[in-house]
DNA sequence: ACACTCAGAGTGATCGTTCACATTCGGGGA
DNA sequence: TCCCCGAATGTGAACGATCACTCTGAGTGT
């Protein structure tokens, strides 16, 4: 008494059930040819019947199309905003892929390595580096080679592309708080093997020097709060800065502790930007002033290039949407210079 | 003139330039039974002259085991913090599988659906919800069905079980604030589909009754901060609340802000606990105590239940990681009962 | 000298789908 | 009547691995 084995039904199996051979269900399946109503009628049952669903492997294995692409976190695995990579996996399946994702901890070096051994896997058709990939560059997918695109990507002279790049708001910030009297500037910095991080730092010198403003220097050098406290709490009693221009929101909400604990007001004390606009920012005490940035149409647009690359079409013109700087509570009018100061 | 094909090569062209049989191969790949150290030698040989890599689609087709897990991110999916999903990918990863991700929006009814489409896609060996799944159950792997793990999961009575279910911590909160004087408390819950919400609420309910506190009662009901907001805005001047249980880190800063907003001095006049130690936690303003849970080990655990699953192997034992009070400055003493209110 | 065992390796079928090609059928023009 | 054409469908091989067998030869006990 042998049950009904629970394996799932094959073309074949519909096939018969719908008297016609394998090749017709499985034309009707991809929609090609035109075919009698009786036909599509007797097949559309059978389909139903047998709760017919094509396996995918087997289909891989003929065609040659995996359909997955897979997402490689940034190192460290925070800076990676879940929004970003929940629009990336979206869009995917969307386009019919699947997305799976990889983790890969350790110094640019191994990344590039595990990186490399992915695309040489043959098991996936694109490959989306969700942040910084130093050493490695966008390609095409061709016979036998899987494409790859970067999040954070730069061209040849390792300046910033893509949807991550544009610092524009920056100099925004910097003209801003220049209108409100400020005129020594300090800048924290993100790791600079992100193009984001350069270009947000090339944007703060290019406007520091074109309207002819001091800045005290750079600090910082990656994505985490530690690094922001620490910048603000290394500052010198008299270093004359009044306001902080971080790279990031977590750089910036570690400047504002930083910042409480040294008794510093802000802003009226040090004014202090971020970027990103974290959920937490708006709620900060002071609320942080930030630069809002649409992470989901970031992971968009990037998946959007993956495919294209996979599929060998032209790159979409991504119609970036333009960062937008929010101010609140953390940056106001610069402090009027001390007496003591001034007599000295 | 034809180039050489970039096609990857092939257990039987391995097989031929090694003089052996592909099964022969075959075998070596899986360590199985005993060589003569000449075949060794020469298959070994042939691997790495041809840049062999098993065709992981033709043996998925031929086992029928596709080494492919997928993780379902919870909606919304900042409730999802990254280094619980990062620390999944990589065990799953370690343990062979590869691992998807699928983002399910909606309604718990659509999520539902959803989930139950990919079990019977017949392309998984296991999914992982990582987060609640109202209306579903962990289930393993049985011939023909995909096994399912839920990171928030509960017993038949609705308890929450597993890593995120242990509120114990709870206690040791309020406990510790009614040594500090405290007597009247307000929950800010979490939602309710989700049993680690749940397991709070009722580890709320149970203290304050145990201890013969008060409780003003209990609001909230996601997990976003304009809740946690909403819920101390909303608390009536001569409400008696001294202290603000929040059902995790983003309701607590949502509810300091709120505070801060009212002009009530955090901790002097209202004590605010969350949970989770997000980083941003601690460099608040000011610093807010809370719970900190290993989330890495959380999503580990739960990618080892996931395994053991799929394995049909017996349930880990999962040593879940104590969650751990943290105290820091938004909680303190309660404030003395001011004069006019002892007079009233 | 014989059968037996076991290490070591080989043979062919098979998984479920798509590809390339072959076949059937009905109708319209010469 | 015959031929041809296109619509509609059928046939068999192939993708690259594993599974279930079969086969070979050297050693072993009697």
């Amino acid at each position: 008494m042998a049950s009904t084995p629970p394996r799932a039904a094959t073309l074949h199996e519909v096939a018969a059930l719908a008297g016609v051979s394998h090749q017709t269900v499985s034309r009707f399946l991809h929609n090609k040819g035109p075919f009698k109503p009786a036909t599509i009628e007797r097949v559309e049952a059978a389909i139903q019947e047998l709760n017919y669903r094509p396996n995918m492997i087997a289909r891989s294995m003929r065609t040659r199309e995996t359909g997955i692409l897979a997402a490689i976190l940034p190192s460290p695995v925070t800076a990676m905003p879940t929004p970003t990579l929940a629009a990336a996996a979206e869009l995917a399946r969307q386009s019919g892929y699947f997305m799976e994702i990889s983790v890969i901890e350790g110094p640019a070096q191994d990344r590039a390595k595990r990186t490399q051994e992915l695309l040489d896997s043959g098991r996936l058709e694109g490959v989306l580096a969700l942040g910084a990939l130093p050493g490695m560059s966008e390609q095409p997918r061709g016979p036998g080679t899987t494409a790859l695109a970067i999040l954070d990507q730069y061209d040849d002279r390792l300046r910033g592309i893509g949807p991550l790049a544009d610092a524009s708001a920056l100099r925004e910030i910097i003209e801003t708080l220049a209108g409100m009297g400020h005129r020594r500037f300090l800048h924290i910095q993100g790791p600079q093997d992100w193009s984001s991080a350069r270009a947000r730092r090339e944007e703060y010198l290019r406007s520091i020097e074109d309207l002819g403003l001091d800045s005290h220097g750079i600090r910082g050098g990656d994505w985490t709060l530690e690094s922001g406290y620490a910048a603000v709490s290394g500052l010198e009693e008299d270093s004359g800065v009044t306001a902080v221009i971080a790279a990031n929101d977590y750089l910036a909400l570690g400047a504002l502790r930083a910042a409480h604990d040294r008794g510093w007001p802000v802003p009226r004390r040090l004014s202090i930007t971020g970027w990103d606009d974290l959920p937490t920012a708006r709620y900060a005490v002071p609320a942080l002033s930030t630069v809002a940035v649409d992470q989901r149409s970031q992971g968009r647009s990037a998946m959007e290039r993956l495919i294209a690359l996979v599929r060998n079409e032209p790159a979409p013109d991504s119609t970036i949407p333009v960062s937008r700087l929010i101010l609140r509570e953390s940056t106001g009018p610069a402090p009027e210079p001390e007496p003591s100061e001034v007599q000295r």
